[in-house]
DNA sequence: TTGCGATTCATACGTTCGTATCACATAATA
DNA sequence: TATTATGTGATACGAACGTATGAATCGCAA
């Protein structure tokens, strides 16, 4: 069968989906192929094995949450107006693709090397970041300090508040899917991060 | 046997370290009992079951973690530096107590309702941020805003570089065993919460 | 239609998991 | 000393895991 959703497509989507929601260890294959309706062979057969399958499908998300931060980058402004445009981008995207920040949040958190993909996900956006820090740092907008530092601060931000999101709504009371309440939160972070880069500041 | 370092307590300090460093599912009971130097059956004897000894071994850290905060909580001066001075003190006890946070970000990153003991941690330790939040508001130390919010973005950089300080080993060279360097980090997250959430700010 | 590579399928294998069982040692109590 | 609570120990059990295997099925070129 190889219609407009092929077992391997399928497989991807769902694994995204599990692993994401519930960590690499906490979903077996078994679970997958029963939610993409396809034999327990599948994945095996199209990934050669499950770890296989995970980093596959964390590149899938991976890509396009990549692209978004080095596009959002690339937006008009003073090197921290450029961060904050990055920082709503990441924060919008939560409802998609905000899997590959859970991902990469949980390798971390683990020992170990990172896997490859996460680690690649790691320094591409660190690496942009940084770049708008300097260029920040050089237009007059941004502090001075370490730009890799720098760079963690600000990214440390949406970071937590789409991991930690879910936690609110238990702690806190605090509701995750109203869309206006999340445009607050969106706003306060994004003005948030300016507040801890920018170079001065009045009020 | 009940003598100075009775099974019990081995248990409870062997569990902390690898769930702390691999994760609840990725550590087996066989593991444990056997860096404990302990019988197979001595976990479910002594706790009941696996989630139990989690549970308990979270607790353990998660205590003195908690006490740690709220007395550098208490700490003189305004808002604002009472809240640097918690966060100097979460960063500077990485080492020893510092699995607590990796435990809780870990689970704040699966889906599910937070294990009650990271529930009750979390609540704590924001109750107790957003309290000096508050406080700095009112001195005016710390500019306006929803304290919750406000808190988040404090806490978020040094929960965030406690975990990303492995994976920038890997991903940009950084050293972070080295005392000296990780000081440098904790001087740089503290002066960078102060700008996140200090009224007013001059170069 | 035939033949063949690509895929799907049911099933089996060996391992590891958390937990349960029950015999045994030990230390305090009567 | 006899008894009892408390802990330790070796082993067993059923379930779930990732993976392997070989037959069945499908799509399509010859």
């Amino acid at each position: 069968m190889n219609s407009a959703d092929p077992v391997r497509t399928r497989l991807l989507t769902v694994a995204e989906e599990l692993f994401t929601r519930s960590g690499y260890e906490a979903v077996s294959i078994r679970d997958i192929v029963a939610k993409a309706k396809a034999n327990l062979g599948a994945v095996t057969y199209h990934f050669g094995s499950k770890q296989a399958l995970y980093h596959a499908a964390f590149e899938v998300i991976s890509e396009p949450f990549a692209e978004l931060i080095a596009s959002a980058a690339k937006s008009p402004g003073s090197g921290l107006d450029r961060v904050a445009a990055v920082v709503r981008a990441a924060l919008t995207t939560v409802p998609r693709r905000g899997g590959a920040v859970t991902c990469l949040l949980r390798e971390l958190a683990n020992d170990g090397p990172l896997p490859p993909p996460m680690l690649k996900l790691m320094q591409r956006n660190v690496s942009v970041i940084r770049g708008l820090i300097e260029a920040g740092q050089q237009d007059g907008s941004i502090r001075d300090g370490d730009p890799t530092l720098l760079a963690l601060s600000a990214i440390s931000q949406p970071f937590y508040f789409k991991i930690a999101s879910r936690g609110l709504e238990q702690a806190l009371g605090v509701k995750r899917d109203d869309p206006a309440q999340w445009m607050r939160v969106v706003d306060h972070v994004a003005h948030s991060v300016r507040r801890t880069l920018a170079r001065e500041r009045a009020s």
